[in-house]
DNA sequence: TGTCTTTTCAACTCATTGGTTGAAAAGACA
DNA sequence: TGTCTTTTCAACCAATGAGTTGAAAAGACA
């Protein structure tokens, strides 16, 4: 997916690679410790963690056939900054009630014209992309 | 996939749906208004709302044919919450430096026997998941 | 040397997903 | 009434993803 926010939220989206994002939280860890919790195989919590070290969220030092994980903190900084970003804005839309407001006063509020004539929002420095490119077969 | 976190997680890895919910950051819209800018058709638009609409990060209230999407406040406390939970586990255990000693003293202390042993690293409440139903074929 | 352990690589299957197009629903309005 | 606008539904397609099995790599060690 390419970008690094796409593949951090892509890689947590999975319940066993959060679970061994816990499992890691305690200790490192190598690869076969980290299966045996699991009811799956051993090469299927290899590909797992092969996600979550290019996501960044997890590191691995091999010394013999050992190889040991380590969770990384830094990564996890991108998600905070992201989340927390929308949570306080969603958050301070809410308390300031705008949607009822737009509610009590009809169609016209809720809808776009608000946001084109910049009355109560202030634009957020827009994330950087939009404009998907079109699959045109 | 029916657990709370893993729809938000999965909802969020997709670029266009974050590029969504930053719009819906600033202010209501329809659904028209939300595609306008995208490359993509209307019908995708739709599609995309819906995902995030089931994973909670969303409201749709249709008056007439117009439908007008409202970022919703919630559920980014829930990601909050894990983020936050294990971005400070790993920021705890990087500032005490427990990989450089386990590096030092060898191989035993960063594999799994310090774990169990519990020395530097009580307990996080587990997640609650883990023991993934193995697919026999 | 040969064997055992640990991890990864490769190829395969099946389900999901992001996108498309074409209708259909459902109200506004001339 | 018919038409126009807005959104969703349904069917389809290509690509990805989560899992499997079977080897292969690579060091430990008898």
């Amino acid at each position: 997916m390419s970008d690094p926010l796409s593949d951090v939220f892509a890689a947590l989206a999975d319940p066993t690679r959060r679970s061994l994002v816990a499992r890691l939280a305690v200790s490192d860890a190598n690869v076969g410790q980290l299966a045996e919790p699991f009811d799956i195989s051993i090469q299927g919590i290899s590909k797992h963690l092969k996600v979550l070290e290019s996501a960044g969220l997890v590191t691995k030092t091999r010394d013999a056939q050992r190889t040991t994980v380590h969770l990384e903190a830094q990564v996890f900084d991108l998600m905070t900054k992201w989340v927390e970003r929308y949570r306080h804005e969603a958050e301070r839309r809410y308390q300031r009630l705008d949607s009822v407001l737009a509610d009590m006063d009809g169609s016209a509020a809720r809808s776009g014209s608000a946001a084109r004539s910049g009355s109560a929002s202030r634009d957020l420095p827009p994330e950087p992309q939009a404009r998907t490119t079109k699959r045109k077969p």
